[in-house]
DNA sequence: TACCCGTGGAG
DNA sequence: TCTCCAAGGGT
């Protein structure tokens, strides 16, 4: 691990900021402008060394992948670990192997493909992305307010596209990087009022050299060593700079709110079957699982907070039940088994008859998958 | 601003 | 078992 001490930081601020005017009007300000400078190349030092292989992922200091790899991988990756992301980046980049193929793309096959990583509003809004860039000529935008503009590109997202991809020196701050500089600058202020500042703390550490690879430096230095429980600051690179670890807490920032507690709600979802098929639906195209194929149900998430489901309107028995937790309630979601006869009634029904030997690969969000699985244990019915 | 939006792994 | 939370964005 290379080392970097005050002596040298002259020499490496002008190695990471070859066009930047040196700051030495007062001594305040020179010795955090040094800080800075060290700290990108310490980090670029150890990323060298210790980068995670990634299959999105060029090794250090070589050329970026393929822009359109960049951005697929980074959208996956919203609120998504590497290990989730990577059988689906595979998939996604041998079915769809470039942008134009991509829009060209049948959008209920897109979502299916999508089906079990969650989020599913990210998918959405990749089709319309990809066909807006499509439209333009199949090249995604350099700069960052070109790349802001994107259907599901915010500020995270614009910016490392534009850095990892185009090289471009951008703000790249993530749950890592927020995590990292509240510890490297020892920040209490609570992070929804923190967090406006830390865009600025971030370009000014980042170096006009190698930004992409910096700004996935900072993100592998908070997945292995700055990590939210137990950072390993022994084997830190940027100990030296870093006022958490003077402090001997870095472990205490960044300071969050306490988290609201998730309210509970039940429902239920109908397993419809004759032979070995079941009837599946496709959810509305906005919020929760939306556009997603599943199971039809009662209306639980519209429900209020508390309501009992309504009772089942008609022959049905209770298959077992599912218990699902998402981001802001939990579910219990009872599986009503229809084991009526009405099959008149029944074809009348909205939806589409799926065969049980294709139901694991309908594209059934993980709620509805486990849901089905129940059903299709219940056996064949008729 | 505050809430909505999935899933699975780590501890 | 249960809590926390991840390469966040949209509204």
């Amino acid at each position: 691990m290379r080392q970097i001490w005050p002596g040298q930081a002259e020499q490496v601020y002008r190695v990471c900021f070859p066009s930047r005017v040196r700051p030495c009007h007062s001594r305040r300000v020179r010795a955090s402008g040094e800080r800075d400078a060290a700290i990108p190349a310490a980090l670029l030092a150890w990323y060298d060394l210790h980068a995670r292989k990634l299959p999105w992922r060029a090794p250090p200091g070589l050329p970026p992948p393929d822009p359109y790899s960049v951005w697929l991988s980074e959208i996956m990756l919203q609120q998504t670990t590497t290990a989730a992301v990577a059988p689906y980046f595979a998939a996604f980049t041998a079915r769809w192997p470039t942008v134009e193929t991509l829009a060209a793309a049948d959008e209920a096959e897109v979502m299916a493909a999508w089906a079990g990583l969650g989020y599913y509003a990210r998918a959405r809004n990749l089709i319309a992305c990809a066909r807006a860039v499509a439209a333009g000529g199949g090249h995604f935008p350099r700069m960052l307010e070109g790349l802001r503009a994107l259907p599901g590109l915010g500020a995270y997202t614009a910016a490392a596209v534009a850095a990892i991809a185009f090289g471009e020196r951008a703000a790249v701050v993530d749950a890592n990087v927020e995590r990292v500089v509240t510890r490297l600058d020892a920040i209490a202020v609570p992070l929804p009022l923190a967090r406006k500042t830390l865009p600025a703390r971030v370009l000014a550490m980042t170096p006009e050299v190698r930004p992409g690879d910096f700004a996935q430096a900072m993100m592998d230095l908070g997945a292995a060593v700055c990590t939210v429980r137990r950072p390993r600051c022994l084997a830190c690179p940027l100990a030296a700079f870093c006022a958490g670890f003077r402090e001997g807490d870095s472990e205490r920032y960044p300071v969050k709110p306490p988290k609201p507690d998730k309210p509970a709600r039940t429902g239920h979802a109908y397993w419809i079957a004759r032979g070995d098929q079941a009837l599946l639906v496709t959810r509305p195209g906005t919020g929760l699982l939306g556009g997603m194929r599943a199971l039809p149900d009662d209306g639980w998430n519209a429900r209020t907070d508390g309501a009992l489901p309504p009772p089942l309107p008609g022959p049905w028995r209770i298959g077992g039940t599912i218990q699902h937790s998402f981001t802001h309630f939990s579910l219990s979601l009872h599986l009503a088994v229809y084991s009526g006869s009405d099959w008149a009634s029944v074809a009348a029904l909205p939806g589409a008859w799926w065969p049980f030997g294709q139901i694991e690969s309908a594209g059934l969000p993980t709620l509805f998958l486990k849901a089905a699985r129940l059903g299709m244990a219940q056996g064949e019915t008729e």
